[in-house]
DNA sequence: TCTGGGGTCCTAGGACCC
DNA sequence: TCTGGGGTCCTAGGACCC
């Protein structure tokens, strides 16, 4: 059987660890530049704002004092995220993050009487240790699973934990989920699916499999068979990434090219030290452009390049001088640029990088790795970007982030406080 | 006025091989 | 007039996830 214990509104729960008047309020946390809203306590969604309003058309609410409004604070969240999985970690054998705020479980190895009491015991330890409230739905495949996990929490007679363990408890949970509410059907198959008639997922499983793998192909035949019962994903535990990104929308849209360089030698140095921090280097290096897609009076251009190194890389100076050169050849003037974004890809470990032939001078590498260490060595001290490239200037790629609603750095100064209005 | 960020996988089609 | 058959690899773009 295959847990998937899920946080419950995950960054609205953290905040209210630490801001417990926030508790039985409406509350929503927004995106960076406090542009939409990605997460909203049971409150507001009772309220009717759904997952990605942008956060003006909702704002006249805070104004009147009827929601609790914060900016995204992603160091907390992740901090948080890291107790909530040492505690999964710790609890079985064998655990896939699946995302910040998700993780399955593979209950091996436990009787099956007793799965429902190790999950109740396992969220109230998550609650009692982090403060998080968490959902658990168990399941023979990870697609069920994710359906038990929706109604343990949408339902609070399930303690929270709710198990799809007999064929009868199988067809009356597919019978009550819609279509569009199963894991691998988004905006676009569903609407397809509707209009054939399949509203549920039980109309989709009833369907022949040919007809599934004519219309939707071996994605479509997977999500049939996992949630017919059989095994089509497993877990899978550390999987390296494939590639990094580091993109940012501006508050105000740029038409610089030096000002976009400063940017874009940010992000470059933040994949480089993400890349560090893995143990990885990569091969490509990507630099990428938006202007602003909402503007339908402006111009657009979205333009992308890729630089391939000669050898995988993934210190600081290297990575930024490919982006840099990548920027060069797609920057644009008279276009107002509203986002840029750096994405390092082709990743292999560090100490298997494959040496190039034409590699003129590999010991300018070595010296510039060892100047990336001393930077990290250094930076992890205090201030992120203490000892940074000329060409980053500021080093604080976020600096000018709109984020009027911040909640303060609990986990990352010194002290924790638990704030008392 | 104001609209996020970071990933994965699959497929079709082109370029190439003999 | 008539122009093969069978592969592999890579990439861009689309769909999905949180």
């Amino acid at each position: 059987m295959y847990a998937l214990v899920d946080c419950n509104n995950f960054f609205v729960s953290c905040e209210r660890v630490f801001r417990p008047w926030l508790e039985g309020r409406p509350v929503v946390v927004l995106s960076n530049n406090d542009g939409c809203v990605v997460a909203r306590s049971n409150e507001s969604k009772a309220m009717g704002i759904r997952m990605g309003t942008p956060f003006y058309q909702v704002s006249h609410l805070a104004d009147q004092g009827r929601l609790e409004v914060c900016s995204s604070n992603y160091v907390l969240y992740g901090d948080m995220s890291a107790r909530v999985m040492s505690i999964l970690a710790d609890a079985v054998p064998k655990i896939e993050i699946y995302s910040i705020d998700e993780a399955f479980l593979v209950l091996d190895g436990i009787a099956e009487e007793k799965i429902r009491d190790f999950c109740s015991s396992l969220a109230a330890r998550i609650r009692r240790w982090t403060g998080i409230p968490a959902s658990i739905g168990v399941a023979p495949t990870k697609t069920l699973a994710k359906i038990a996990s929706h109604f343990a929490k949408k339902f609070p007679g399930y303690k929270g934990v709710c198990m799809i363990d007999t064929e009868e408890k199988r067809m009356k949970a597919l019978s009550l989920t819609p279509i569009e509410e199963v894991w691998g059907v988004g905006r676009r198959l569903a609407p397809k699916l509707k209009e054939a008639g399949v509203l549920t997922a039980l109309d989709f499983t009833e369907r022949p499999e040919s007809w599934i793998r004519e219309h939707y192909m071996l994605h479509g035949v997977r999500t049939w068979m996992e949630l017919r019962g059989t095994v089509c994903v497993e877990a899978e535990t550390e999987a390296a990434r494939k590639s990094i990104c580091t993109s940012r929308s501006f508050a105000d849209m740029i038409v610089d090219e030096e000002e976009i360089s400063m940017k874009v030698s940010d992000f470059a140095a933040q994949c480089a030290r993400k890349l560090r921090e893995e143990g990885t280097a990569a091969q490509d290096v990507t630099t990428f452009l938006y202007t602003n897609r909402f503007r339908a009076d402006l111009d657009q251009y979205f333009p992308s390049a890729t630089i391939r190194l000669q050898t995988a890389a993934s210190n600081t100076q290297e990575i930024v001088s490919a982006a840099l050169k990548a920027l060069r050849t797609i920057f644009r003037p008279g276009y107002r640029y509203k986002k840029a974004g750096v994405i390092v890809g082709n990743i292999v470990p560090a100490d298997s990088v494959q040496a190039s032939l034409f590699d003129f001078d590999p010991g300018l590498r070595t010296k510039n790795d060892r100047l990336s260490r001393i930077m990290d060595s250094v930076n992890r001290r205090g201030d992120s970007s203490l000892l940074r490239l000329a060409s980053q200037k500021s080093g604080h790629y976020a600096e000018d982030i709109r984020r009027e609603h911040c909640s303060r750095r609990y986990s990352t100064s010194l002290d924790e406080v638990i704030e008392v209005k």
